[in-house]
Parts: C-alpha cells; sequence; structure tokens
DNA sequence: CTTTTATAGTTAGCCTCCTAACCATCCTCC
DNA sequence: GGAGGATGGTTAGGAGGCTAACTATAAAAG
C-alpha cells in the first residue's frame, strides 16, 4: 500500500494550467500515469484488506502462491506417485520469481515457518541452499481462501466488458514492456524460460 | 515497491487451466487484475528509483508537492503580494490528501523537517494544531528534479497514442470508481442519523 | 462551571521492504 | 590441490507503512 501522492486526482485543466509552467509536463501521459498508479493502489489495498482478514499479508500469500503452484502441476503430472509432499524451490528462485531481495525473502520464510506454513530443508548435494516446502496446513489454508480471493478479484474487475479487459491487458502490456525496456537500459533480450503456472 | 505476486504474469492458459479447479476464478478478470498490478508496480519502482537518485523517497516527494501545489496557485492569484512563504497546511490535511494515517504523516514530517525542506509552526488560533510550511529550499529542490519527473512520466506514456491515453484512462477509471465502492460499502445513507441498536 | 466528548498530533511497537556486510560453500583455474 | 572468485543464505540497520494508546486542547452537555 504504498503512498500515492494524491488520493484525488487532478482534474485535467489543472495539468495542462501546470503544462504551462513545466514545458516538460506532457498533460494526457501524466493523467494516464497517475490514474494508474491511484487505481493500482486502491485495487491493491482492496485485496490487502481482504486478506488481513485472513491473518495473511500481501507478501506471504504471494510466496504461498509461488510455492504451491509447482504442487498443483506435479500432482497433475505424476498424480500416483505418492509423492504428497508440495514442490521444493529454494529462496533464491523465489525471490526472483516474487521481484524482491534475497534478505527480503529470508525474512518473509521465518515468518511463514514460524506460523507453520512452510518448512526449510537443506539440500543435500548443495550445502549452501535450502529447499523451502510448504506444509499441509499451507494447502488447505490455501484452498480455504482462494475461492474468496477469486471473487474479489472477479467483483473488482466486474465493471468492464469481455473486450474492455482485453483492451486493458493490451495496453497495459504496452506500458509494461516500455516500462521495462527503461529500467533495464538497453540489453538484449536474454530472455529465460518463459513463467511457469 | 509493494511485493508483487509475479514477476512473470501467467499466460492466459494457464488461467484457464486453473478455472477448471477453482469455479470463481474468472480467467478475464484475474488476467486484467494482474497485469493491472504488475504494470503500476514496474511505473512505480521506476519512478521511486528515479527519485531516489535525488535522495528523497516517493512518501516524501508526495508531501512536498501537496504542499507546494497550493503555494503556486497563490503565487498566480496574489503575484505581488511580497508573501514568498508557500501555503500552510495541517498534518491532518496532509495526511487525508495523501492517504495515509496521522500517524504516517508525523514520521514524513519528521524527516522533512530534518532535512530541511519543511518546517513546523504552531497555528495562532488553536493550540492543537500546527502549520506546516515549505521552505526556500525545498522550492528550489522541487523546480530542478519536476522537469526530469515529468519527463519520466512522458517516456513511461510514450508507447500509448492520445486516444489509447484517453480509453486507458476511462477504463481505469471505471475499475476504481468500482473499487472505492467496494471498500467503502453502502455508502448511499450518509444522511440522517444511523440507526442505533 | 464542571464533566464529558471530540479532535490534533505524537509516541510506541510491529511488519515489510531495502542495502550492505557477513559467513559458508562451491567452482574455476593455475 | 589450493587461492580467489562466484553463489546461496543470513544478519544488521534503516525507512516507511500500519494500529493502538497517549497527551493536550477545544467544544459540547449538563
Amino acid at each position: 500500500m504504498p503512498l500515492l501522492l494524491l488520493k484525488d486526482l487532478p482534474r485535467y485543466e489543472c495539468l495542462l494550467e501546470g503544462a504551462k509552467e513545466f514545458p516538460d509536463l506532457d498533460p494526457s501521459a501524466c493523467e494516464a500515469f497517475l490514474h494508474l498508479l491511484r487505481t493500482s493502489d486502491e485495487v491493491f489495498s482492496l485485496v490487502e484488506n481482504d486478506l488481513a482478514v485472513h491473518g495473511i499479508s500481501h507478501g506471504r500469500f504471494g510466496v504461498l502462491m509461488l510455492l504451491w503452484n509447482p504442487a498443483q502441476r506435479r500432482i497433475d503430472a505424476a498424480h500416483a506417485a505418492g509423492d504428497c509432499s508440495s514442490g521444493p524451490r529454494t529462496p533464491a528462485e523465489l525471490a526472483d520469481a516474487a521481484g524482491v531481495t534475497r534478505a527480503t525473502m529470508t525474512g518473509l520464510i521465518d515468518t511463514l515457518e514460524r506460523d507453520g506454513f512452510v518448512r526449510r530443508e537443506p539440500d543435500p548435494t548443495d550445502r549452501r541452499m535450502m529447499s523451502v516446502l510448504l506444509t499441509e496446513k499451507a494447502e488447505r489454508f490455501l484452498v480455504g481462501i482462494l475461492p474468496a480471493h477469486f471473487k474479489l478479484m472477479t467483483r473488482i474487475m466486474a465493471p468492464l466488458s469481455e473486450s474492455e479487459r482485453k483492451t486493458l491487458v493490451r495496453l497495459l502490456t504496452k506500458v509494461l514492456e516500455n516500462a521495462s525496456e527503461i529500467s533495464v537500459p538497453a540489453t538484449e533480450p536474454a530472455r529465460g524460460p518463459p513463467a511457469i503456472c
């Protein structure tokens, strides 16, 4: 829930006014920019409050989802293997996937382990590494709260039609790709494997 | 820079897959939702990093902007008054406008005051209240960094045409208004005494 | 005029994020 | 095979969020 400049966004006329003083101010760009951040902030806090009701923060929820999704795939793929543990992953992988630092991931795993959602196991081959495994408690927890979580997403996006959603995704993707390019300036593709689900 | 579920967003087929298991998962809603948060996160961190280069956080920058805008208006309105101070506002007003708690605003003002960007003055009429005033140092600082800040906004939104920006703002506004309604449920009454049990 | 209630701001304690520094372990290369 | 660098994870310290409790003052109620 980042502090967002303004709860009430400036009217377009005010941006035009500001553009007189600052030639660098592009009113339509600024308007789109502020609306993007403002809307996302509102949506984000909605979800965070909903998760908080169930006693978990957005960050910890994200880690659980990252650990849980591979488990689901494994269950689909090798259903009869009798292996009922979740798919393990290392803190470094989790940090990369979640887009936080390793230090942050250490803290998140600490609290998740304290609350019994996760356990750490040393890697048998490389003694520097750890595997983070989801507990059964966590899987039950996720199955319990996910329906409400999905319902909230649906409710938030309800005012948009299917075609409007497609349009929104298309425009956001343009902005996202551009922003990624700005933040990692002029590097060749260097694409890794695409997202796993 | 909130921790955002996934750096790499799931492909649409994965959402369809998930919908088989969770009937509540609306794939297009989920897709739009994730793209919104992911894009906003990327854009936000871009701006935050840019501000960090100038040694100020997004939160403190927001406070300065809130204090500075009225000053500009005043300058336009009464240019010859010789009053070169900025428009004062109370911490409570700032907290409301920025969408944070008063406790948070106290902390922000503390650091801004420590760094010489702001000063507190007691209100002459109501001894509970304070006025927060921008220093000249802060005004010089803002005038110095704002052009680059606006340029960055423009650059981020560059891939969108004017009409695409309008469309984006329209769609985001729909979502924002809906989200605001969800977070403040049943806002219709607001008149007459609420039923006391 | 006194008591109660409401309001403005601060303080204290917690959580999550960061960076920087630190160990331990692996790998490379001479 | 041993030195130096690379990699994985943790720790320490700081900043910015939050809630809840507190202090001081103002306003309302009796």
